[in-house]
DNA sequence: ATGGCTTACAAAGTAAGA
């Protein structure tokens, strides 16, 4: 028995049920946090989720812009919205779960904020809200593990890839946001607080390429293939010894009216 | 030549994504 645990940001999850629904038949995860709803909590297409066993849906809207949610199987112990950045964007939900192979862990489903253009937080506003977001994550971190909590996840768009086989051409993205090295810093920062594993590079080699967004601009984006790995699961301590697959599901980059990113699977093997 | 596109919105052009 394993668990399946799944990352997607959706680009507007009213315009894409079609394919959610579709993801959820095929890959029939445990658990889907989905960033980038663009949706109040009000006008959220729960029922068509809950038609397909997945009646446990936490959400935090917002109009227009942002918003995450969490689908589940399995029924919450716990809902919270976490105080993450200044702006009261609807960024980060956690749920807990009391039973079954998720009983004892915390989801934290996160979408950090992208962080405009220029890479200088000095000229760049959104970029210092980036930049203050991985350091109120670290602190989160490290205040998670003092409390001895060991078995949280941390799933989501992180808007950042570190790791140089994370994009198309780590030289030429050196100065783009998103790749450089003081995001990537901010994250190994928030890593290395948490004692985090990066999940996916468990199973998949750091000397890989491995990608989850590609840009809706390019005129054939498999052809292309300039991508970058934005979306990340990560698993805490105690959770290291469970990892059993994980995966870039690809090919929904392909489907009709697609998200620019794909969605991410981690398996995780029952306690 | 990573922005050439895509999205939301008290709708024609803005703002945002990354």
């Amino acid at each position: 028995m394993t668990l399946t645990i799944a990352t997607w940001n959706i680009n507007s999850v009213r315009l894409r049920l079609d394919q959610v629904t579709r993801l959820l038949r095929e890959q029939a995860p445990d658990v889907l946090c989905l960033q980038e709803i663009k949706c109040m909590e009000a006008h959220f297409p729960g029922a068509a989720f809950a038609d397909l066993g997945y009646r446990h849906i936490a959400i935090a809207g917002q109009k227009g812009y942002h918003g995450v949610a969490t689908l589940s199987r399995h029924p919450f112990s716990s809902v919270e919205r976490g105080p993450f950045c200044r702006n009261g964007d609807a960024r980060h939900i956690a749920v807990g779960f009391a039973s079954g192979g998720l009983a004892g862990i915390t989801l934290h489903n996160f979408y950090v904020p992208a962080g405009g253009d220029e890479p200088d937080p000095e000229q760049n506003e959104k970029f210092a809200h980036k930049l203050d977001f991985l350091g109120e994550l670290r602190d989160w971190s490290a205040a998670l593990i003092a409390s001895g909590n060991r078995s949280s996840i941390m799933a989501g768009d992180l808007n950042i890839a570190p790791l140089e086989t994370d994009v198309w051409s780590h030289k030429q993205l050196l100065r783009v946001v998103s790749h450089t090295p003081i995001e990537v810093d901010g994250l190994n920062r928030v890593q290395a607080a948490g004692h985090w594993t990066d999940a996916v590079r468990r199973i998949i080699a750091p000397e890989e390429k491995l990608y989850s967004w590609w840009s809706y601009r390019a005129a054939d984006w498999a052809a292309a293939d300039r991508g970058r790995r934005l979306d990340h699961i990560w698993t805490g301590p105690d959770l290291a010894g469970r990892i059993k697959d994980a995966a870039v599901v690809r090919e929904a980059r392909g489907w009709e009216r697609p998200s620019d990113h794909a969605p991410v699977i981690l398996r995780l093997s029952a306690p």
